[in-house]
DNA sequence: TCGGCCGATACCCTCCGGGCATGGGCGAAA
DNA sequence: TTTCGCCCATGCCCGGAGGGTATCGGCCGA
């Protein structure tokens, strides 16, 4: 009754529960449907909980079933992490891999990346680009990461703050508030898109709609403004990292909850290189009035 | 070659890792030797690196085995807090698992658990002892823990701050520094002992060397502290949870870094009633300066 | 040099995970 | 109401992974 559950088991668990098809999901699993079925059911037997609910017009997950979902990704994640992190702990040139989105340093990662290869302890860094870096961090593909606070899931991450920052407004300049010299959040019109940071976590390539998702740069962001389909709510210091173009306008909005930059790394990791890189930090941020104050909020 | 690791062979290389002795760990997990002998071959040609150096005077982790230790602890951890919070889950009771040490809440906790009573979402709260109140949070065995924050791994936890506090010496009320109004660190005696919340995680029954480990509840400590074999620095709202019996005496030590008694939860839990726990300790919180500033240090 | 310790190898067996075929429940269509 | 069809469960078989016993081989200390 007490045994620990096996991977395969909640990786398979996990599909169902994505597809809330046994059919489908052994599909996507390849194998066949009956084989996954027996495995749901030990997993219940084992557990001693019903996870789905069968009934004719499809499955659903219990109550117990979405608590389950929730656990079982976040320690199939683990484990990936251990796999990986122990991978790159045997390569032959060691080095570490720091994740971001374009622009999403506010200017600040080189002199960091400078300070850093000063530590006796530094190694190469490998900057990463990609809109998934809490995913990456957690899964142990990276080894830091840049996010934004009250955007990013931080949980489980140490941090260290680069920078508070309020943010801005991104219009066209021929828009009619582009003059103003600053907003409130009821000037703007409804249905403007999130700002880098505030996108979900998980970004499907298209909707079961259809319809596009939201950019997942910034780039093709300020793209979208620039083709007047929205508005833009960006940190005020994006320019410092990413010069806007000129026929786009940025005003700051006053009112918007301000975003913190941090950087991030995975709580319980102890390699010396990767501890260094957070030293350099202290002494290139700016306007920090949180120093110390960690994340996890 | 990418397929993901199995909790088995996480397991039972955890137990090698920890006996550094192939046969040792076999009799452990309750297998003979030349199977754990594969489980851990397997393991390397999966993960295409050396955990192990096997010298014939006895085998030892490689840097690389080193970081695999910690990371499938991690992974363990988490696979077992599924499994946990799963079944309690399905709970036909449900309730909330509150871990503390006796005397850990300062008096803090009625008055908490009180106003917790009236919130809408509240479950009942059984309150558990222990010292290994993180570890217990991390497999699912507890859902919300009282801990101190420089003393207890907070990593990966939410917190909410109860409480923060500096410290003062105990002595037997015969000792020379007892009459002090205040002391220093360098007033006290080489040797004392550490005070609540500053036990290491692990707490072995006895050392391989035969020594008693430091006491695991603040009642053996201030028992200690009778029996003047040793001097005990505490938090100095101790008292007014645990009142210090007539012999003994405290005394603020000024130097001393303060405590933070923090009440802590799994950061990816999004249990409603757990998150109603939370709302209370504003409320009551008293003294407390760091109020919204979460842990993860 | 020899015996003992300890991990690796050889070989066998059992059982678990998976495949194929089929049963059975239930909703929708006729 | 009957029938068709979708979809999950069950029955049965097979291959292989995991485990057990016996044994080898390297290394150290006596």
């Amino acid at each position: 009754m007490g045994e620990t559950l096996e991977t395969r088991e909640l990786a398979h668990f996990l599909v169902v529960a994505d597809e809330l098809h046994f059919g489908r999901a052994a599909t996507r699993l390849g194998i066949a449907q009956p084989a996954l079925s027996r495995t749901i059911q030990k997993l219940e037997r084992r557990l001693g909980v019903v996870l789905f609910d069968r009934g004719s017009r499809g499955v659903t997950l219990t109550p117990p079933g979405r608590v389950l979902a929730g656990e079982a990704r976040h320690a199939l994640a683990a484990v990936q992490a251990a796999a990986r992190r122990t991978r790159r702990a045997a390569t032959a040139t060691p080095h570490l891999v720091l994740a971001m989105k374009a622009g999403g340093d506010f200017g600040l990662l080189p002199p960091i990346l400078a300070a850093y290869a000063h530590e006796p302890e530094s190694l190469p860094v490998r900057v990463v680009f990609a809109a998934e870096r809490a995913q990456l961090l957690r899964d142990g593909r990276a080894d830091a990461a840049l996010l934004f606070d009250p955007a990013d899931d931080l949980h489980g991450f140490r941090t260290e703050t680069l920078r508070r920052d309020g943010r801005m407004a991104v219009l066209p300049a021929s828009h009619p508030l582009a003059h103003r010299a600053s907003l409130r959040l009821a000037d703007l019109p409804a249905g403007y898109l999130p700002g880098p940071g505030d996108e979900p976590s998980r970004r499907p390539a298209e909707d079961a709609a259809g319809r596009r998702p939201a950019p997942a740069t910034v780039a093709e962001l300020l793209q979208l403004v620039a083709l007047g389909q929205t508005i833009a709510l960006v940190p005020r210091s994006l320019p410092a990292a990413m010069p806007l173009r000129p026929d786009l306008t940025g005003v700051p909005v006053l009112d918007a909850a301000p975003v913190t930059l941090v950087l991030a790394w995975p709580a319980h990791t102890t390699s010396p290189a990767r501890a260094a890189l957070a030293r350099p930090v202290a002494t290139v941020r700016t306007g920090g009035e949180a120093a110390g104050c960690p994340a996890t909020a």
